[in-house]
DNA sequence: TCCATACACTACAAATTATGTAGCAATACT
DNA sequence: AGTATTGCTACATAATTTGTAGTGTATGGA
């Protein structure tokens, strides 16, 4: 089925040895819509299918995987309404929330490329 | 050589299509060890292979693409002290930075997985 | 009750990314 | 000149992501 590793504090995790918390944190984000699922959460619960829109069209399988990892982190839970974020995803939530603002400054700073 | 597609704020990115720069930045810094050179490159300037001794033994292939990719994007600079934190990055640094209080309250908090 | 929808996934193969080891060219030092 | 260090590149293997198709379960009428 699915083997993927659970980033988790204390365990070597994608790149890292040592399982410092703040590299566990910046694996588990780094994956593919993790923080992208985050962001829209805050929105409100949400269902599989309303997630999967959002966040345009990613692969049910990819979702599926991603919801696994930030479930078992304790950072999103579902309810009956869907997909929501917990206490401690909303605290994480808050503090990304800045790069909203800064990315775009940075876009609008971005050229020649 | 290398083909990596390079996150541009107004084009579409790995997962998105509107090119927004959240989706942007959440892109770039999505990537195997993005996060952890910035956070690192906060001490101050590092040549490529102290850089790679810190990052864990991250190998050189991927940390010199991380490298062109965050230059490109004008979080990182190479100077003759070695790589660099650029205005962009040093503000980025400071929008994550407590991320790393977070964790080690979010990793205390953590159980039963 | 039977049929049609919609939802929440799972299977699986192909494409993209990341890793790890080896090594090369350029500079600095002795 | 000889040695060491730095900043990479080559390349094969491994891991992750994508995309499409399909399965099982509820829900809603006719």
């Amino acid at each position: 089925m699915d083997s993927t590793s659970q980033p988790t504090p204390g365990k070597p995790v994608r790149g890292s040895k040592t399982g410092q918390p703040i590299m566990v944190i910046f694996d588990l984000l780094g994956r593919s819509w993790a923080m992208g699922i985050i962001w829209h959460l805050n929105n409100g619960p949400s269902t599989f299918r309303r997630l999967q829109k959002y966040c345009e069209n990613i692969s049910p399988t990819t979702l599926n995987t991603r919801i696994k990892e930030l479930t078992k982190a304790k950072l999103i839970i579902r309810t009956v309404d869907g997909y929501t974020l917990t206490d401690h995803g909303l605290q994480l939530f808050k503090l990304i929330h800045p790069l909203g603002k800064w990315a775009k400054n940075w876009a609008k700073n971005y050229q020649d490329i």
